[in-house]
DNA sequence: ACCTCTAAGTACCGTACGGTACGGTTCTTC
DNA sequence: GAAGAACCGTACCGTACGGTACTTAGAGGT
């Protein structure tokens, strides 16, 4: 297989680049800025090509999602053997590379146009973001930390327990100001090694976590 | 000055009345359904009072959000000497209160709402609404854990990030998920209880954690 | 050269919403 | 009991959007 078709073949080349422009619309200018006509206009495209291919508005909505996930894959790096630095190594990456997709343009466009719709559509865009959107994110947290509970390096009874405290130590409330218009973001490199340490004092086996005084939060 | 007038006189009963129902709807029917004449037939009022009153459809939302929060004031319970145990017991409670705020009909319509709109207006009910609505919250958890290092039960070199600590363990990512429409809402109480040990796990002084094994998040 | 299919561009329709204006009714105040 | 304010109900206006239909231009295929 070619390195091209790993990539989802679901829209073609130049519906992928109409809904390019529609998330470029979308982040710009909200949920009321991307409307059908200014859509066709901006990405010169007719609008019942639109229809054509979406269906309808929420159809667009949908296509939107699913294209803009198929264009995040997140790397799967492992084969390393796992170390207590190796671990922290790659936990702190994963906290990084969380803190960036959350705080990406198009991701908190998504998200707010999704808890917009939330109320009308029965949370099908919602349902769409979390299961496709960040199901990779969550996979590849559960893996590390599973392999190091494997390799003795974590200590924890469940494991999905184990990840909402690593996401909740690393995020916070982080999200919701975000999604809430705050513009101010604090350096996310501190925040992931602060999280890191915290969590590998709740859940590490003993000898894990370098530092003696506990760090906390953000 | 009267009883009354300790309660902020910004509305009138009349228009605390139609605020009232404009909450109702926006609950019930999400944004969409919080339209000027639905309300005024709602409420039994005219548009024109509406505009008089909140000027246009902006202030009534702002009004919203004020008039929600000048109802939800937190109790600020204190007095008792701390001991581990008290102070156990208050951070439970906080983390029990914050859940069943978050999770509430009002707060996550009025907070699916601010995001809606956070693209358009520069994020001004955003601001209206961590500013005023939480901050009651934040300041009573902070007091708390402040009084907790003061005591020796706490053990931390900033209150800030020790706060956003215990928020994260609290909430991880359950208010986005309820934000975008989740049902499932797991009980708050072992979840508070969890959340709780965790932080003292890693910002108590030693004794004051009961259980030996870690608890970790949700 | 002709046909067909796709899609752009445009015009159009119905609807729904924000905001305004006006007539009628109740309540207060002198 | 008259003057006036507050306010309800409704009708109205302009606009903007979602969705549909129609016309035209180009790209293969035969």
């Amino acid at each position: 297989m070619s390195i091209q078709s790993v990539q989802p073949a679901e829209f073609s080349p130049r519906q992928s680049a109409v809904l390019a422009e529609a998330l470029r619309l979308l982040v710009e200018g909200g949920d009321k800025a991307l409307t059908t006509a200014g859509l066709a206009r901006a990405a010169s495209c007719s609008k019942e090509s639109l229809y054509k291919w979406f269906g309808d508005r929420d159809g667009l909505l949908a296509a939107m999602i699913s294209f803009q996930q198929s264009k995040v894959r997140t790397v799967e790096r492992s084969g390393e053997r796992l170390t207590a630095e190796v671990l922290r190594d790659h936990l702190e990456v994963f906290a990084r590379d969380l803190l960036e997709v959350l705080s990406g343009d198009v991701s908190l466009a998504l998200n707010r146009l999704a808890i917009g719709q939330s109320s009308r559509d029965g949370s099908k865009l919602g349902r769409m973001l979390v299961e496709h959107g960040r199901r990779q994110l969550d996979r590849r947290a559960k893996g590390l930390i599973d392999a190091g509970k494997r390799a003795g390096l974590l200590r924890f009874s469940d494991g999905d327990q184990a990840y909402h405290t690593l996401y909740g130590l690393i995020v916070s409330d982080l999200h919701v100001r975000m999604l809430l218009g705050e513009p101010g973001l604090k350096d996310n490199g501190i925040q992931a090694k602060r999280a890191v340490e915290a969590f590998l004092t709740l859940c590490g086996a003993q000898g894990t976590s370098t530092s003696g005084t506990a760090a906390t939060g953000r």
